[in-house]
DNA sequence: GGCCGTTATTTTCCGCTGTCAATAAAAGAA
DNA sequence: TTCTTTTATTGACAGCGGAAAATAACGGCC
């Protein structure tokens, strides 16, 4: 987080306390035993660290709704207070914004998009602000404080410094987006990897809640992954991890814009499969929904194209399964649309794949709805909020 | 590890004493400031944890050799004591056992081999019984206690639980291996997967020190990958990590015993390799020696055999730096012996697959004697021995 | 030789965190 | 009502690690 403003700090001062939030945080409602239990503390030490969070109003207690007659005293279950306040999360494409409103506990309050007309850092800027004023406003309906801004760029982002390295879709070279975009705003700023977020928002409000080791793929433009190791996201140490669509599944297959023949993008990406399916089909296809369409029509070869890239991704998925390990894959993205199209050759890929035990772990399918990638954004600045040394939670 | 016997315990209580000592044991002798730095800790930190751990003899004041003219009070150099304690490992194979004997700094006192006849546990522990009495009669020659045994296997190991769950080496399922051994030997025992157990070498007393992200690649009978993240070794959520053997850098190559194609280890995995070279050349290959041979005499198509390994093995690393962006990738094994015969293309296929500045981590190559192995295994017997939560060590 | 500047180490508090054990609270059951 | 059971809270307490001051161990300079 690069941050001039400083909004209002979170009452976390004790690790303790940092570990009891994030875990009543992902995991609901928790009596203060069982919170205790999950982070590791006793029962004395969560009482301690939740009175200070419920005092600030950051949590709440909710009564047992449905209290079982049980003997002894009932427990008083603790969870967040999402009205406490309001992150903002942007996601920058090429040619778009997309962002939400949404409160503590990640819960989308509104969504806009917005196309981006010029990709120079100062004018995505304003259309950044912009965008970000007029979800202010809607945030000022309620009484919540607005208490950070996430933004997630795909490419070389550097998250501790808010400097995009380099992004090829905005070509952007070491641009201190956050600290730009603190100034214009007036917002703490967190800059992420549009991955990387997709997976802290997964780590802690979704399918990967709990888990200390995991895997998250998109399936859509490009294919990408975010890696969740001893639970924390990897982050590379050069900046570059997770890069899923540039493994080579097929030295023999198609050329890829990085240069290599038969990467898992190069197979299953978007413009892959629009390509190939004008190739095989010879009909003009424009776009992915037409290339669904062809595919679900029975139009000879096309359901093999999406039957290959399926294969693909299911193999770049063992191969992820095979060095890591993970207790769970997660598969995500725009591209899940077309999912009826591979699961098939997608589980059939990985399980051929995959290398004894690593068969076990469990891949599931999450629908993405498109403003999943900027919730991710603001699951980023929640955890900047929470915590200043982030990738620190373990769900 | 799973012990019976406690022989001496390592007297470093609090989180900072290991912090500490397992910089002091990764980065040579230190000064007390630099050890506090190394391990985030205020100076006065350092004493604390330092003086208990030189009274037990575990640490020792070194005079600074090269005391060069520097104005104010003189350094005291702080390092491992390695005569305190000496520790054995076993590395067991389908057909021999590789034992070292080793000091608390790891570094070899004696090595020894011997064939393994039979290999049912009950023979097998039997070898390693005597193998083990033969090295702690060497030991006896100095006052330094045995403080611990550790044994590495190939397969699925569960090293908390001490637990063969499946060697197909040796044909073992769910043999409890550390309490066995311990009930035979009398020493603290930690079993651990080899390709883990050498990483853990290579992480404290190799070429990994102080990195928090790197690969080991090892080269040999098969092609295994032992992999640090966040500065622990990945262990899998089921066990099964590293397995870039397996990873699939070719869908048309040759059958692989795992029952697919094209898998690294099919293509440079030491049989495949003997195998390939006896059907280029079609001349009678029946070792590794002779493969080798064949390539540098010049003979048709041997030098290929190579070429194409190091290839598939590039490949394989390239992969693991897409996915993981470490730091630094370290080539060992047997295999290196050849190196010279692939090195080349090993760092072109790197250099080709490799994304973006997932390339700019440094792969580099470390010879590695037979007794490595072994020494791995008593490497992760230090692990063990000094903190009993095995994998927190950060170099 | 005595003094000074400099850097490393040690000592002396001191705050803070989380545990322990005891206690209070809030039911249902007898 | 009283007992039992389970959860939450309280208060004493131990220990860890930090900050700052004190001390130590030099080389250099007068």
């Amino acid at each position: 987080m690069r941050s001039t403003p400083h909004a209002e700090a979170f009452p976390a001062h004790t690790p303790a306390a940092a570990q009891v939030f994030t875990a009543v945080l992902s995991h609901g409602p928790l009596t203060r035993l069982e919170a205790g239990r999950r982070a590791g503390l006793s029962a004395a030490a969560v009482t301690k660290a939740v009175r200070p969070l419920l005092a600030a109003g950051y949590l709440a207690e909710g009564a047992d709704d449905d209290a079982r007659p049980t003997p002894g005293r009932p427990a008083a279950l603790v969870r967040v207070n999402g009205e406490r306040a309001l992150f903002l999360g942007v996601k920058v494409t090429g040619g778009e914004l997309i962002a939400v409103l949404t409160d503590l506990c990640c819960r989308i309050r509104v969504a806009r998009r917005r196309p981006l007309p010029d990709r120079a850092p100062g004018p995505v800027l304003a259309s950044i602000a912009e965008l970000v004023q007029e979800l202010l406003a809607h945030a000022a309906e309620s009484d919540a404080p607005v208490a950070g801004l996430g933004i997630a760029v795909s490419g070389d982002v550097d998250r501790a410094e808010g400097v995009v390295r380099y992004s090829p879709f905005l070509d952007w070279r070491d641009v201190p987006l956050a600290d730009l975009a603190a100034t214009t705003t007036g917002l703490p700023v967190t800059v992420d990897h549009d991955v990387r977020a997709l997976t802290v928002a997964e780590q802690w409000f979704g399918a990967g809640a709990g888990l200390a080791d995991f895997a998250l793929v998109t399936v859509g433009t490009g294919i990408g992954c975010g890696l969740v190791v001893h639970g924390r996201v990897v982050a590379g140490a050069h900046g570059v991890a997770g890069e899923i669509g540039h493994v080579v599944v097929d030295p023999a297959g198609p050329a890829c814009h990085c240069g290599n023949r038969g990467c898992v993008e190069a197979i299953a990406g978007e413009s892959a499969i629009v390509a190939r399916m004008r190739a095989v089909t010879d009909r003009h296809v424009t776009g992915v929904t037409q290339a669904v369409a062809l595919a679900r029509d029975g139009v000879p070869g096309a359901r093999e194209v999406y039957e290959r890239a399926g294969e693909a991704i299911g193999r770049g998925i063992a191969t992820v399964a095979n060095l890591l390990g993970p207790e769970r894959v997660i598969i995500s993205g725009e591209g899940l649309a077309a999912y009826d199209l591979f699961a098939d050759q997608i589980r059939r890929a990985f399980t051929t794949a995959a290398f004894g035990s690593a068969a076990r772990c469990d891949v599931l399918t999450r629908p993405l709805p498109f403003e999943e990638w900027a919730r991710g954004a603001a699951a980023a600045a929640i955890q900047s909020f929470i915590t200043h040394t982030p990738g620190t939670g373990q769900g």
